[in-house]
DNA sequence: GAAAGTACGTACCTTTTGGTAAGTATAATT
DNA sequence: AATTATACTTACCAAAAGGTACGTACTTTC
């Protein structure tokens, strides 16, 4: 995939300082930022905060997701180390996803910033008509 | 199993019909998490929380972002009212942007969400391999 | 008088993301 | 013997995100 830098410059040794700084596009933390923060990847680490879900529940809690995106996105999670996949040898099959210690971590924060928006949900829709409204007069 | 309003405040049942819900797809809520954890939008928001930036600066800051997803993804957090365009009419141009007072808060959360990341990047990225390894395996 | 500086908008094209529908495996149920 | 249930994967297509390059406006500097 993309892990390089500015095309043209030689990469390996600035990576190494630019390391721990999101704003540089080298950092492999914007990778992760992208997994926790992809449209679907917010709402899987806010629904397992409730607790361990199989795939099937955690498609109808979170409304609007295919299976291909969920899936897609509990792979990422896992490979990351924040969503534990837990397969019970079983026909028909039973799996259950939870989230790591790290996992919870980061999920905490997820929460915050999701709650605040819910909490604050009114006035920012709001702010977005007289926004419109303005920018139309 | 089921109080979907926790992280550290004390979930009223009336927070609950006040708040969305955006594991409901049909939520608002969803759109402006999407303007908040977009790519570039998040990037914006930490950027920001250093201070007033103009446009060029941003730019050199958000190492990657093309002019065209700096403006885009600066009108849509304008809009949320997060942020704040301040022009001034002189030429060449000069225009500010900066953080409203929701916008302070919503970035808060963002920063607390990057720096976790950030600080435990290290460890991600050993799980990263790890799981790459043994799926190879 | 050409070039640079600033903050964009826009047309065009590529890449990524996402959705739909179908297929896979197998045991229990009807 | 067909259906149901579960957790997927894959092929195919549509939509959205993103990048490149060029245009605009006007003044100051070279």
């Amino acid at each position: 995939m993309n892990n390089s830098a500015t095309a043209g410059t030689d990469p390996t040794l600035t990576d190494k300082f630019q390391r721990g700084n999101v704003l540089a596009n080298s950092c492999p933390s914007r990778g992760i930022l992208q997994d926790v923060t992809s449209r679907w990847g917010v709402l899987v680490l806010f629904a397992l905060l409730q607790g361990t879900h199989r795939f099937s529940e955690l498609r109808k809690t979170i409304t609007g997701v295919s299976e291909k995106m969920l899936s897609q996105t509990l792979h990422a999670l896992e490979a990351d180390g924040f969503v534990l996949r837990t397969a019970h040898p079983v026909i028909p099959p039973h799996v259950e996803y939870s989230l790591t210690s790290s996992g919870r971590e980061v999920a905490a924060r997820v929460e915050e910033l999701v709650n605040w928006i819910e909490v604050n949900i009114n006035p920012i829709l709001s702010a977005r008509d007289e926004y419109a409204a303005h920018k139309s007069a």
